[in-house]
RNA sequence: GGGGUCAUGGUGUAGCCUGGUUUAACACGCUGCCCUGUCAAGGCAGAGAUCGCGGGUUCAAAUCCCGUUGACCCCGCCA
C-alpha cells in the first residue's frame, strides 16, 4: 500500500510524522513562488505544501490540475500562529511535501466536485462516478454501509439467519407489475424479479429456520416516484411463534441500535396508533406525528345547524371536522384562504368553510348561518384563541379523512409550523383484512394477502367480511411509511379461504401460491414478521428527500440510467436464442 | 394513462411576460501569463453558446404560437 494514512486523519497527533497520501487535487492554489494544494480523498481533505526550494516536486507540482490523482509524501507540520484555517477539521497542520507523484491526469469535469450549486439531476447521473466524489454523497454512502452494517449485527446478536433468497424467481400476478427475464432453456418462459421474498421467507419458517433476515432487493414495475424505484432495498425479517409485541419488539430494538449507532435517538416503545383514529385524527395512514396539529370531530356541535351544507351532509351520515391553527389570522389573506380551499377541492371536497378569530368574535363569509351557541361550543372544542384560525369541512367520513388529511398537511407547510420532535415513529395497527372492489364484486387483501384475521374474528370471514380484523401493521416514521408486516395465515385452509374471498379458486390459488399452501399444510408454524424500506431509511438519517440520493446508482423518473444507458436494444443474435420478436420498439 | 414545472457556453443562472440598442449578460470552471502563505487565493489577458429539437407567425424570434424529445414533481399505479 503506497498510502500510510487518509488525508482527513492528517491532524495534530501526527505532527512530526512522515506520510504517503493519495487523493485527488481538490483545490490547487499556485502562489509563483510557494504553492498549496488540498488533497482530498472520501474522508476529507488536507493541505500540501511545496516549497521552491524543493525543485524536482515544484516542477511536478506545478503540471497539476484539478482533479488530477497524485500521491504526496512529506512531514506533518503545524501551522504557524495566523496560518491555521479553523473552518476545515484539518485545519491547524499541513503536509510539506518531499515528494509529488501523478498517478493520474484529469480533463476539465464537466461540473464542480465540491458545488453548492445544484447540478441538474439528469447531468449528476450521467456522471455519477464524479457526482460520487461530492463529500455530501460520499457521506450519504457511508450512512447507508454503517445502517446496513448495524442492522446485519443486530439480527445476528438475536439469533437470526442472514438467508439470501432466489433473485430469478417465478411471476405472480399479484400486486405491482414483475420485471420478466425470458428463459433461453425454456422458450416461451420467463422468470419474474421477485417484488419481495414474501413467498420464500414464509417457506423458510416453514423449513424451522424460525427466524431469518435478508437485506433483500425487490423490483417492482412501476412508475416511479421521488421515494419509489424499480429496484428497492428491503430489511426483509420473518420470525415463528411470535405475538405482534413480539415483532414490535425486535422491530423498535433494530430502530434504536441503528439510530444510536450514527448518533441520534429515537424513543420506545413505539406509540400504537389504530387505523381508523389515524385517519380521523390525522387524515392519513402515514400521519407525520412531529406535528401537534389534529383534526377534530365537531360533528356534535352542528347537529341542529340549519345551515344547509352542514344539514344535508348530516342527513347523508356524513362528519363535520375541523383544523385548528394559533395566531395565523394576519398570515392567511383572501388568496391564502382560497389557496386552502383550492386544495381541499383538488382533493375531492365540494368546499372549505373558515372562520378568523378576531377581536373576540369569529369572521367569516357563512358566520350568518351559524348560533351564538355553536360558536361557544365551537371555541371550547378547539380552544380558539385570538387570532386564531378554523378551518371546517364537512362531507362523508372517508372523503373528508383524505381533504382534511391533505390540508393539514399544507397548513403545516403554509404556516411553517416547527416540529415538535425531530423523530416520530408510530405503529399503525388494526387494519381491515380486507376491502370490497365493487367492480370486480370481489375482495381484495387491504395489504398483503397472506395476513392472518385477528382470531375472535374468524367466524366474520363468512357473514361479514370487511369488519375482519387483520394482524397488520405498518410503522411510520416522520409521515414516511417505513416498515409493513403482519402475522400471517400458517394454515393452509384459512388462508385458501382468504384467497377465496379475494375469487381464486383453490385451482387458481394452487397455482399461484403452491410453493406456499404447500408449505402451509406440512407443519409450518404460526409466523409473522416484516419488510422495511431501507433507501427510506437512509435518507431519513441523511435528511433527503428523494431516495436516489442514497443510491450509488438510481434509475431515472423514466425508470432509464443515463450512466449505463439502460435500458437498451439487445443483438438479434441474443433475441433468437430467447425465441423473442419485437413487435413494437420505441424511435 | 393524466396534470404541473423546466430546457440559454463545460456547470449554475439572467434575458423571454412587453419581438428589434444583445456583438446573448453574470458567476464558477477552462487556457495562457504574473505572483513566496493561500485555503471558494489574487491580478491581467483569452477561448467557449446559431438559446433542447422540428414547424409556424412576422420585415425581424432565445423572446409569441403549435408540435416533439428529455429531466424533475404529483395523480393514477405501487398486494
Amino acid at each position: 500500500m503506497k498510502r500510510t494514512n487518509y488525508c482527513g486523519d492528517i491532524k495534530k497527533p501526527l505532527i512530526g510524522t512522515k506520510q504517503t497520501l493519495c487523493g485527488w487535487v481538490n483545490s490547487y492554489r499556485n502562489h509563483g513562488g510557494v504553492l498549496f494544494i488540498d488533497l482530498r480523498d472520501r474522508t476529507g481533505f488536507v493541505q500540501v505544501v511545496i516549497e521552491p526550494a524543493n525543485k524536482e516536486a515544484f516542477a511536478v507540482a506545478e503540471e497539476l490540475r484539478n482533479e488530477y490523482v497524485i500521491c504526496v509524501s512529506g512531514a506533518v507540520n503545524a501551522r504557524k500562529e495566523g496560518y491555521v484555517n479553523k473552518n476545515i477539521p484539518t485545519g491547524e497542520v499541513e503536509v510539506v511535501a518531499d515528494t509529488v507523484e501523478i498517478l493520474n491526469t484529469s480533463i476539465a469535469l464537466p461540473f464542480d466536485i465540491n458545488t453548492d450549486k445544484n447540478v441538474s439531476e439528469e447531468i449528476r447521473l450521467k456522471y455519477r462516478y464524479l457526482d460520487l466524489r461530492n463529500p455530501r454523497m460520499v457521506r450519504n454512502m457511508t450512512m447507508r454501509h454503517r445502517l446496513a452494517q448495524t442492522i446485519r449485527n443486530y439480527f445476528d446478536k438475536n439469533g437470526f439467519l442472514e438467508i439470501e433468497t432466489p433473485i430469478l424467481t417465478r411471476s405472480t400476478p399479484e400486486g405491482a407489475r414483475d420485471y420478466l427475464v425470458p428463459s433461453r432453456v425454456h422458450h416461451g418462459k420467463f422468470y419474474a424479479l421477485p417484488q419481495s421474498p414474501q413467498m420464500f421467507k414464509q417457506t423458510l419458517m416453514a423449513s424451522g429456520i424460525d427466524r431469518y433476515f435478508q437485506l433483500a432487493r425487490a423490483f417492482r414495475d412501476e412508475d416511479l416516484r421521488a421515494d419509489r424505484q424499480p429496484e428497492h432495498t428491503q430489511v426483509d425479517m420473518e420470525m415463528s411463534f411470535v405475538s405482534l409485541d413480539d415483532i414490535f419488539a425486535i422491530g423498535e430494538g433494530m430502530m434504536q441500535t441503528v439510530f444510536k449507532a450514527v448518533g441520534e435517538e429515537i424513543n420506545t416503545p413505539f406509540e400504537r396508533l389504530p387505523y381508523a383514529d389515524a385517519m380521523r385524527r390525522f387524515g392519513s395512514d402515514k400521519p407525520d406525528m412531529r406535528y401537534t396539529l389534529e383534526i377534530v370531530d365537531i360533528t356534535e356541535i352542528f347537529k341542529k345547524s340549519s345551515f344547509k351544507v352542514f344539514a344535508d351532509v348530516l342527513n347523508d351520515g356524513g362528519v363535520i371536522r375541523a383544523l385548528y391553527t394559533a395566531s395565523s389570522v394576519e398570515t392567511f389573506s383572501r388568496s391564502a384562504l382560497d389557496k386552502m380551499t383550492d386544495l381541499v377541492k383538488a382533493n375531492g371536497a365540494k368546499g372549505l368553510v373558515w372562520l378568523k378569530y378576531k377581536g373576540g368574535k369569529f369572521e367569516g363569509p357563512t358566520t350568518k348561518y351559524f348560533t351564538e351557541e355553536e360558536f361557544l361550543a365551537l371555541k371550547n372544542a378547539l380552544k380558539v384563541e385570538e387570532g386564531g384560525v378554523v378551518f371546517i369541512g364537512s362531507d362523508k367520513e372517508e372523503i373528508s379523512s383524505l381533504y382534511m388529511g391533505a390540508l393539514r398537511k399544507e397548513l403545516i407547510k403554509f404556516l411553517k409550523i416547527e416540529p415538535a420532535k425531530k423523530w416520530a415513529p408510530v405503529w399503525i395497527v388494526n387494519f381491515p383484512l380486507l376491502t370490497y372492489e365493487p367492480e370486480e364484486d370481489r375482495y381484495d387483501a387491504a395489504h398483503n394477502p397472506f395476513t392472518a384475521p385477528v382470531a375472535e374474528d374468524i367466524p366474520l370471514l363468512d357473514t361479514n367480511p370487511l369488519a375482519v380484523r387483520s394482524y397488520q401493521f405498518d410503522m411510520v416514521l416522520n409521515g414516511v411509511e417505513l416498515a409493513s408486516g403482519s402475522i400471517r395465515n400458517h394454515r393452509r385452509d384459512l388462508q385458501e379461504k382468504i384467497l377465496a374471498l379475494m375469487k381464486h379458486s383453490k385451482e387458481e390459488s394452487a397455482k399461484r401460491f403452491g410453493m406456499l399452501l404447500n408449505a402451509l399444510e406440512a407443519g409450518a408454524p404460526p409466523h409473522g414478521g416484516f419488510g422495511l424500506g431501507f433507501d427510506r431509511l437512509t435518507a431519513l438519517l441523511c435528511g433527503e428527500d428523494s431516495i436516489k440520493e442514497v443510491i450509488a446508482f438510481p434509475k431515472t423518473t423514466t425508470a432509464s440510467c443515463p450512466l449505463t444507458e439502460s435500458p437498451n436494444i439487445v443483438d438479434d443474435i441474443q433475441l433468437k436464442e430467447l425465441a423473442i420478436a419485437i413487435t413494437d420498439q420505441e424511435d
